[in-house]
DNA sequence: GAAAAATTCAAACGCTCGTTTAAATTATCT
DNA sequence: AGATAATTTAAACGAGCGTTTGAATTTTTC
């Protein structure tokens, strides 16, 4: 089913990235079952069956476009950490340095480019709450690693810390920045206006301290 | 459509509740998509005919549902509200007395009856992120009174404050909330079984401090 | 430029969905 | 008990879904 393709042609690829385009703005708004592969044809202005030729099946094509947009997060999360731990020399972080390399690559990536900024804050949020048990797999694969090194890190910075704590307080921490970032569309109904499409920076800034103060306040022997 | 019944019957009562019930589970594991008509009617020993009897269509019954586990859960908050006001007489609360009537109420639902622990908390946080409009519109109806009661209390714990600064540190802690019950089912993916099923209440109260402090540390002129 | 491979296309298949219809069954009321 | 209303049942409808097929078209290879 999903052999590969040798030698894909320029012209392939541009179809390919135009689906994977449509996928992901249908997915993001409407989630894995309001996703049909017409719809995603359609928008793509190809055909259907192209779609299946590219990838095989629906849920493969969902996988690949959520592999796109999650691995170069995750890889500038690294890249931040490593950035630090170079500034650093030596001594360990400190907790919003930790927490801000998580937090920015993905706030960035949303602040970016106008088009998904609407998007990809949608996207993230739905990949985490979505109940198929393919995008669980995914998530085990591609967050499991990056989770050890974050709390690798943190156990540096917090050594006379429980591990339990540490774990507890580094899932509210990422549960907050999900959380924060699949509501920011709504919040608009509540706060009438106040929080528009201008302050996505503004909320980055404001997650980190609350993640940061949140995360200390639950350690019971906060170090430094 | 969803014409009411005049002289509804014992027997057609209960067959109302399984299909309540049965929709809940399906719901919260499925979400919407998900959740077919055939699959309540065959859960709720009844036909498929007799859902759309009961409540018109599939929309209209997804609604039912949320209302009644969503409205307890929200007057219980009012009214722990209310009690710790009672208590201050007349001095403002803190703010983990606010976050506390606003955490605690879901926690302790959650907790409660041993059938409902993994569905509970799936419920409410997919119904956050479903993408079916009809259940924002819920959500403004269910959530908008009571959220702004909220902030009243808080500006009255934070006199000095700017509203914008609350809206968003409200914002983040029920973010915060919603993703914490979102993931919780998914932490131990990542935990190696630090978090098992009876940590929920060790959760909540987890969460409350996190939350507490997080909220406070984004309030430019705290009040004490 | 002809042969081969890669890609696009239109059409169809089988399946499941939400909803509707009308008859059968059960409960309620006088 | 009989009439009336409420509820359950079985069967069907039309629409949309993911996927498959095989031929047409484009691109690459020699």
């Amino acid at each position: 089913m999903n052999r590969q393709h040798p030698q894909p042609s320029q012209r392939s690829e541009k179809t390919r990235n135009r689906l994977l385009r449509s996928t992901e703005s249908i997915f993001a708004s409407l989630g894995f079952g309001g996703l049909t592969m017409r719809e995603v044809a359609r928008r793509s202005q190809t055909n259907l069956a192209s779609a299946h030729y590219h990838f095989g099946s629906k849920e493969a094509m969902v996988l690949e476009m959520l592999k796109s947009r999650v691995q170069p997060i995750n890889l500038r999360r690294m890249k931040c950490l490593e950035e630090a731990r170079a500034l650093a020399d030596g001594k360990p972080l400190t907790t919003e340095q930790i927490l801000r390399a998580l937090i920015l690559p993905i706030g960035e990536e949303i602040a970016k480019s106008a088009h998904s900024r609407q998007t990809l804050a949608q996207l993230v949020a739905r990949s985490f709450t979505e109940p198929a048990h393919f995008i669980e797999r995914m998530h085990r694969k591609f967050f499991g690693e990056l989770c050890e090194t974050f709390m690798q890190e943190l156990r540096r910075t917090h050594p006379n810390a429980k591990d339990e704590d540490l774990y507890w307080n580094l899932h509210l921490a990422i549960s907050s920045m999900l959380g924060a970032l699949a509501q920011h569309r709504r919040l608009k109904d509540f706060s009438k206006g106040i929080c528009d499409e201008e302050g996505t920076q503004d909320m980055i800034e404001r997650l980190i301290t609350f993640a940061t103060h949140g995360f200390e306040a639950g350690i019971s022997q906060p170090s430094v």
